[in-house]
DNA sequence: CTGTTAGCGCGTTCAC
DNA sequence: GTGAACGCGCTAACAG
């Protein structure tokens, strides 16, 4: 509770009144310099300060206009892990470079998953959001939709009538493909996050793949496929090994050693983050397999820890930071036609992915 | 701007007026069931739903109330930078934990530090605010202040009247040259972030240490003289390079290699930040040496990196993330009085730091 | 340049 | 269980 009683409650009202002006007079002060004498004005604004006035109340000025000079954001799954994942932190950066530029707040939503009504974004005071990352049907899309707000989604190309922010993950995953078959690979692995929503960890079937219903995951598989495919490699010799996002770093080890354990060997992996594939290449090293001299690994996102490990690794960059200012900065647009922008994405070549050693052939 | 017009304008008394009930029957519907029966409240849910009204306008509701489930955090520094930093980001998560189990928003504040007063404060409607590492006599701090909202203030132990949550940065410095001191090292170098808010980088004179206004920055440093003086070793005698904490990589890299080619060469690097202790690696790597073979580094906070890069980083862990949940869930306690929480830290020995060359002695 | 008049949409007594 | 009345604090017309 706050320290100041009904007594004390210190209001535009108030100021007019002490001073002997209009009520008007002294919200003009504070929003529309040029409506009076700048003697007055600063008189006013004096006397307010020292009166313990310090502007205009937030919610009502809110109520007010209309305005709340706020965008809101939500991501899918729990906000800590939203924080403690680098691809999610490089987007809010994105977002925050806009968001000093025009002098907007960033309110973060969090969302229960169990939670049929997410209050929280019913009462979001905000003046339009941006959703990142949600699988597809969700409550938490509905919600949003039903506030009648400018809505920006991220990732999540299955949505239609929406502006729309994100990347080819098809073509991209094709890339990385390519690139290990340039290579001389022909034994494959894949690491792959969440397919569906209910934390699976550990090798994958058939049957569960087609049922993937996370739309960025999904179609990071299908690239994959589309390029072994189109190289004479059998989807059938390609085992993926699956492990949520927001695991520990040491439950995606543990898939990466069943991957490697498979008799033949892999000679590549592919993951479809930089945490997997790091986390591929502590499981190499711990069963004393030289990456990549004995397996090739390549990533995807290039966050910015890739560079940093040893060996750099090989991955697919999406402009993370872009991706956050272009959907902020589209917010702000809010373009009479829904717009969707797919961004580019490259291949950046490290040290972790090398030619396929010569026995495996 | 929306698409609906006035005409759409739907609210809490268009519903009651379209179900020929009272506005209070509708708003009880949604805020306090027990006012009036299941069915009725079936029924005015259900048809508000169909109207297209989804709860209580946000902005009427909080100046009503004069509550918005929000806490606001500001962070000294621009918002990109924040987001870019693991210990702020870290600190965030924190605070997030505690956001998701209290239902609370949290809203970003983002300040220009050129501006004399930052009307993005004044205008957030929050119900508390955390602010983070400011420096000392801060105008964005005393904006906060003027609010008469509750505020924790984080890693700023010189306010006074204020609730707090901070490290003994002193003795946890201490701690770290005494764990270098105890491997037989006598020849150091401090890499130190902005002690000054001039964005200063390079070679740091005895002038400029003795004003260091970053509380924080300035209390390490102390930490680290009175371990290394304890040990006979004259302050002289050290060289202290400067690099602000949201440089580029690369600039901190220089300014160790500045440091890395002082005659006699350190053996020791004592870092006052995880990345500056990783920067300090990479300019030692970089010139041929070997760390910890040549030259040990003690890293500062223990951010999930440092556990990441090889050699794996001996540092000083500080509980980050509990610092968060700690702040937030001080501020929706409101204690009655300014409560000073000092977490604990411990030296975390990994790789990085070894017994001194011997030909150093 | 100044003041008067109207609500913005809602939550909460307090009678009925 | 229900409805009338009041006002949270402010800004946008408009009239002077």
């Amino acid at each position: 509770m706050s320290v100041d009683k009904r007594s004390k409650a210190i209001t535009l009202q108030s100021v007019a009144k002490a001073l002997g002006v209009s009520r008007t007079t002294v919200s003009n002060a504070f929003n529309r310099p040029d409506q009076l004498s700048p003697e007055l004005r600063d008189r006013i604004l004096a006397a307010a300060k020292t009166m313990g006035y310090h502007g205009p109340h937030p919610t009502a000025r809110m109520l007010r206009t209309g305005q709340t000079g706020t965008i809101g954001i939500v991501f899918s799954g729990s906000l800590p892990y939203a924080f403690s994942d680098p691809v999610a932190i490089a987007f809010l950066q994105g977002v925050a470079q806009v968001c000093e530029q025009t002098q907007a707040s960033l309110l973060i939503v969090p969302v229960l998953e169990s939670q049929t009504a997410p209050i929280t974004i019913q009462q979001a005071a905000v003046d339009g959001f941006i959703v990142y990352g949600m699988p597809e049907a969700s409550l938490v899309l509905e919600q949003v939709l039903s506030r009648n707000l400018p809505v920006i989604a991220v990732d999540q190309p299955n949505l239609i009538g929406l502006s729309q922010v994100h990347i080819s993950d098809r073509q991209a995953a094709r890339e990385a493909a390519a690139h290990l078959l340039g290579l001389n690979h022909r034994r494959f692995a894949i690491m792959a996050m969440d397919l569906l929503s209910d934390r699976y960890k550990g090798l994958v079937s058939a049957a569960r793949m087609a049922r993937a219903t996370v739309t960025t995951t999904r179609e990071r598989l299908h690239g994959y496929e589309e390029a072994l495919r189109a190289a004479g490699i059998t989807w059938q010799q390609v085992q993926i090994g699956e492990c949520p996002l927001h695991n520990p770093m040491e439950d995606a080890i543990e898939v990466a050693l069943a991957l490697l354990a498979q008799k033949p060997r892999p000679t590549a992996i592919l993951a479809m983050s930089d945490l997997l594939a790091i986390a591929a290449i502590r499981a190499a090293e711990r069963i004393g397999l030289g990456v990549p001299a004995d397996v090739s690994v390549v990533g995807f996102d290039d966050i910015p820890l890739a560079a940093q490990i040893r060996p750099a690794l090989t991955t697919v960059r999406q402009p993370l930071i872009d991706k956050g200012a272009i959907a902020a900065r589209l917010l702000f647009e809010e373009p009479a036609v829904a717009v969707v922008k797919v961004l580019p994405t490259s291949l950046i070549v490290r040290n972790s992915s090398a030619l396929a050693p010569k026995d495996a052939e």
